[in-house]
Parts: structure tokens; C-alpha cells; sequence
DNA sequence: TTGTAAGCGTTATCAC
DNA sequence: GTGATAACGCTTACAA
């Protein structure tokens, strides 16, 4: 087994001074030309590497960032991760993982066990109990230290910080618009219970599209869904009893679910109804028929975090006080697919 | 902006020494109980923590575990993912990803990277190209190092370390082996160009099976897709211009697309061509009809990873030389849904 | 009971 | 040109 060798390894076995072996691998101009190449021989022949969390504790930059996220196993998630993952390496930094699991007692620690010393900046989506509970404490107490914090998606105004977000209410509008454009007059709505933030938006832009162009609002055609737990009841009896002739559905596990359902009590997509989904992923191309979803650009919302955090992050030395935060918005499209095809 | 406390400002601040504080933290017994009290009760006024990374360099353990898989927008490798994190968690580990994109150069600056002090030990899934190059130098240094490394699902008999794997060969066997008994007898194959390790594995058990029920092995039954690219052109043309009665598919996304083709070339599932998949995904559970599915049990796998892991890592100071390594087989499980329904 | 000092691996400043 | 020294924040023998 060939331990990692250190300078000071280095140093002994050349009978040079620790100081000069670390000048010497910087190609120092200080040092001799003779004892560099003997130096940074012996060092490639041993393949030294400096050790990375020395120079963290001596420079207080670890070049990690911290992500925390409310599940891992969720394309949108998965998305925007890629994005910070990709531009975060290309500019050195690792990215350390964790997730909340949508708990706030796991997000408040993981966050803690980060923030002493392991991260330079977070990048997060709270935790769905966290926005329930409306206790930003210890985001309050990160920002409060200076350690740079982006928030996406699932955000709050309660903290001052750079965020990333969607035009959710805007998509949901937009993604209406289009059905009552193309004839559909009794839209439906699915969404989550408990009043998430984005699903929250994504219902005002519903009923926002409905007023504008003159249709009824009736809450009976609005299905509110547990987040997680499957309950295809409460569904089956919703599309049973109602007359409808479009739905939008705040994701696309539950379009793609409420599709199967309709298709099952004998009605046509999207002939009879069409369905509209958001987070366009994998699910979304491969249904049947295959969905029209918002696009919600999780990549872009990725890079987007990881470029305004490092961005905090490597200038955060001189300007301490002058504190500026920015919102970013990602426009997210519409992709159209079979589940919205014809005119009625 | 109140900045992270250290042991150096409260001892400056009670007019102690560095370690008397150390150790009053620690209630140590040397301390006296006054002199205790009063530090403890000023840290958590100020809300001492400790520093994670001067830790680090003392103990010389991070308490951070390298996970290195080759996407993460992929539900097989994500809910690894979720075993490790969750298991490394409850341990005290905090997770650092890298994606290596199924590059091998990205495999090496990333393990590069981490294994300089980064992390404790490893977790990983061979990129594709590290598979075909069959280049493991950057996991032999690493082990050499004294690193403690897990391979999973993606591994190689080249490297000595731990392992974690699923019965590739006897789970596409058995799955053939169903389709069999319930009557199907041209049985077709979809798997993946380039033969990635776990495609052939799966691609062997199905030819055994085949051979043991006396069913002959026509290679115009099976259709080698690119392992990403879309690529549907191939597959019309593989399904329009043969004869079958069931379809093994390597993964879950071969096997719902190829659904949709034979759907749409007017053929039903599972009553003309029934259908099996690997990755008992989300696809699964919401393709019409829901897909027969090969569970891989990906948290288990990932949980298992973690735990063998961990152990190596913290029993590495006492038995240097005595390796003994392990390969766990996770016993992938049949997940009988529709598209297998009924009796041919 | 408290403090001093060395050490983890590096870098930077200053002396020789 | 080279080396000693201090420092990053913490732990822990060992002194006092």
C-alpha cells in the first residue's frame, strides 16, 4: 500500500525544507533551477497531490457546495441537479448531497453538519413540511454568517437571498389559454394538497385563465392530491362523476395517472379530454398518448443556481455589506404532444 | 453578520487557554466545574460549533463518502443514490456525487479530485466507456492508496474490492423462463449496443433460457439499441417485420417504447406480445398497460453499499493487510403487472 | 485544575 | 536561493 505522500514526506527524503518543496511545485521564481527539477521529479515519481482539506483550512474555501434537496428520486430534482453538478465541477467545485426527504428536522440538520466549515455556499429547495411550518430559522442563521445561500423552485420570501424560480403562475395561465384556444371549456385542475408554493402558483394561473376568458370557475373541478401517497380513489371518483373536456395537472405523475383513469372509464385523449402536465420528463414522451407538459428547464435552473452562487461565493471578500440579491426567472415552455391534438 | 465563532475567540474572551476550552466543551473530567459552566454557557450563547474541516485534517477522516456514478437523471442509479445517502446518513456520512456522464476521462479527474483527502472512501458504477476502454488504473491507484472502494452494478473482476451486484443472468433467466411457462414461444430480446457488462449478463440468461426449454435462438429475434439515443426508426422496423409473442427489454424505457410501437402497428399487450422490462421504475407502474418489470432494488443495493463501505472505513486502522473482499448479490424480483397478463 | 506545545498539511512572510 | 516560523482550528499528551 503506497500512503498519500505529503511535502513534508518530500522534504525529508530530498533534505530540503518543507518551504522549499511547496515553492519549489509552484515553480517559485525564489527557488533554484536545479532544486525545482529535483523537487518536482521526485514528486511526479511519488505523485504527490496536495492534500485538499489542508488547504481548505488554510485558505477557508473548501470548493464544495452544498445542495439539499427534498427528493432525490424526482426527475425535476434529478434535472436541476445535473445543471448545478455540471457547471459547479467545470468551475472546481464538488457538489456534497443531501436531502430533506421533505422534513424540516432533516433539513435543519443537514443543513447544520454543512455549514460548519464542509461547504462554501448552498444551493436548496425547502422541504415541503418547511414551507408548511413557515420556520426559516436556519436559513436565517446561515445567511446571517455569510455563507452564500440560492434558494429554487420551492422558495420563500421570508429570506433574503439569490433564487431561482419559474414563472409558474404564468405557465399554468398560458398552458389554460391554449386549451380554451383550442375549444375546451370545462378544464379541470389536479394539484397537491397542502398548498406547496409552486403548485399553489400554478393554481392561481389555472384560475386566472378561466376568469379572463369568461369561464366559470367551479372548485368541484378541482382535485387536490396527497403529494407522495398514491390514492387512484380519490381520482377514479372524481373523473367518474364530472363532465370535463380538458385537465391540467400541476406534474406529470398525476396527468400521466389521471390519463390512464379516463382512458379506463372508456373516454378518449385527447378527443373527449386533453390533458396538460408540468415537469416535462421522461414520462411526459413516453405515455400514451404521449403528454403535452411545461418544460420547466430544470438544467437551466441548475446551471443558473450554481452560476449565481459561485458567483457570491468568489466575491464575497470585498463588498460584505452592499448586499444585492437577484431573482432569477426561468420561463418555462410548453411542450406540445398528442394529449392536446385537434381542435374541438 | 455574526462570523463563526472559535475555541480561539472564547478562550480569548474568558481569558482561558485553547484547550481549557477543548476540553470544558467536552466535559471533561480535568476541568473544573465552575470554569465549565461558564464556557459551555458562552458557546451556546454564541453558538459554537465546531469546525468539520480542522476535523478533518486532525483526524485525517472526512466523514464524507465519494459516490460516482456515470447520470443521475435515471431512476436505477438515483434510487442507488438514495440508499447510500440515507444509510451514510444515519452513520454520520455526508454524501459528495460526481457524475461521470459515462465518461472515462470525467471518471478520473473526479476520483482524482475526491481522493485527495475529499472523502473517506468510494461508491461507484462504472461509466460506459471505463467498461469498454477496460482501462482501471485510476480505481487500482486508488485502492492502492489504502481507499476503501465499493463497486455496484457496474463492476469489474479487474479490481479487488467490495462489490454489490444483482443476479443479471438468473433474473433475465427466470424472467424468460415465465414467459415460457405461460406459453409464449417466440420470445424476442431488446437490450443495448456496446454490450455494457449488465446488458450481457442480462442477455446470456436469456439465451439459457431459451436453450434449456428447447426453444430456438434466432439472433434476427434480437434488436441491439443504442444505449441513449432515441432511436425508434430501428425498432418499427424490428417489430413490423417479425414474429413474436413476447419481448424481453434490458431496461424499462426500451421496454414501454417498444410497447407503444407494437400498440401502434395495431397489435394488443399483453394478448398478441406480452412484455417484460428491467428497472421497476416509475415507467412501469404508469405505462398502459403497466409493465412487467424486473425490481432491482436499487435502495437495498445502494443501502448495502453504504454499509459495506462504512465498515471498511472504519476498521481500516487496525487490519492493514489482511483484505478480504466481498461480492453481495441482491436478488432482483419479478414484478408481475399487465403486460404479462393471462395464458397463451 | 489549567496551560503549553506539538501536530494534522499547507501557504505566506520574513530572515538568513 | 533557502529555511524558519506562524497561521488556519482543533485535539491531546505532557507540564506546571
Amino acid at each position: 500500500m503506497k500512503r498519500k505522500i505529503t511535502l513534508k514526506h518530500i522534504a525529508r527524503e530530498l533534505d530540503v525544507s518543507i518551504s522549499t518543496v511547496s515553492k519549489a511545485l509552484k515553480n517559485s521564481e525564489e527557488i533554484g533551477q536545479d532544486t525545482k527539477e529535483k523537487i518536482q521529479a521526485f514528486a511526479r515519481l511519488y505523485n504527490y497531490r496536495p492534500n485538499n482539506i489542508a488547504i481548505s483550512l488554510k485558505n477557508k474555501k473548501t470548493k464544495n457546495i452544498g445542495v439539499i434537496i427534498p427528493d432525490i428520486v424526482h426527475h425535476f430534482f434529478t434535472t436541476v441537479f445535473r445543471g448545478i453538478e455540471q457547471y459547479a465541477n467545470a468551475k472546481g467545485y464538488n457538489v456534497i448531497v443531501c436531502v430533506s426527504d421533505e422534513s424540516f428536522d432533516k433539513e435543519v440538520i443537514n443543513m447544520e453538519m454543512l455549514a460548519n466549515g464542509s461547504i462554501d455556499g448552498f444551493i436548496m429547495a425547502l422541504a415541503g413540511e418547511t414551507q408548511l411550518k413557515n420556520d426559516y430559522n436556519h436559513l436565517k442563521e446561515v445567511t446571517e454568517q455569510g455563507i452564500p445561500l440560492v434558494l429554487f423552485d420551492r422558495v420563500t420570501d421570508e429570506i433574503h437571498c439569490d433564487k431561482v424560480i419559474i414563472n409558474d403562475e404564468e405557465a399554468a395561465y398560458l398552458a389554460v389559454k391554449k386549451l380554451i384556444a383550442s375549444g375546451r371549456k370545462k378544464i379541470a385542475l389536479v394539484t397537491t394538497e397542502g398548498y406547496l408554493n409552486v403548485s399553489a402558483k400554478r393554481t392561481e394561473g389555472y384560475y386566472r385563465a378561466l376568469r379572463e376568458h369568461g369561464l366559470e370557475v367551479k372548485p368541484d373541478l378541482v382535485l387536490e392530491l396527497p403529494y407522495q401517497k398514491e390514492d387512484d380513489k380519490k381520482s377514479e371518483a372524481f373523473f367518474k362523476n364530472r363532465s370535463m373536456d380538458a385537465v391540467l395537472c400541476v406534474n406529470e405523475i398525476f396527468a400521466v395517472k389521471s390519463m390512464g383513469i379516463v382512458q379506463r372509464l372508456g373516454k378518449r385523449v385527447p378527443e373527449d379530454i386533453a390533458f396538460v402536465g408540468f415537469t416535462d420528463g421522461i414520462l411526459s414522451r413516453l405515455s400514451t398518448p404521449t403528454l403535452t407538459s411545461v418544460d420547466q428547464h430544470g438544467e437551466l435552473m441548475g446551471e443558473t443556481a450554481a452560476r449565481m452562487l459561485i458567483e457570491k461565493i468568489e466575491n464575497d471578500h470585498d463588498q460584505e455589506e452592499e448586499e444585492s440579491y437577484e431573482t432569477q426567472i426561468i420561463r418555462a415552455t410548453l411542450v406540445e404532444r398528442e394529449s392536446t391534438l385537434g381542435q374541438v
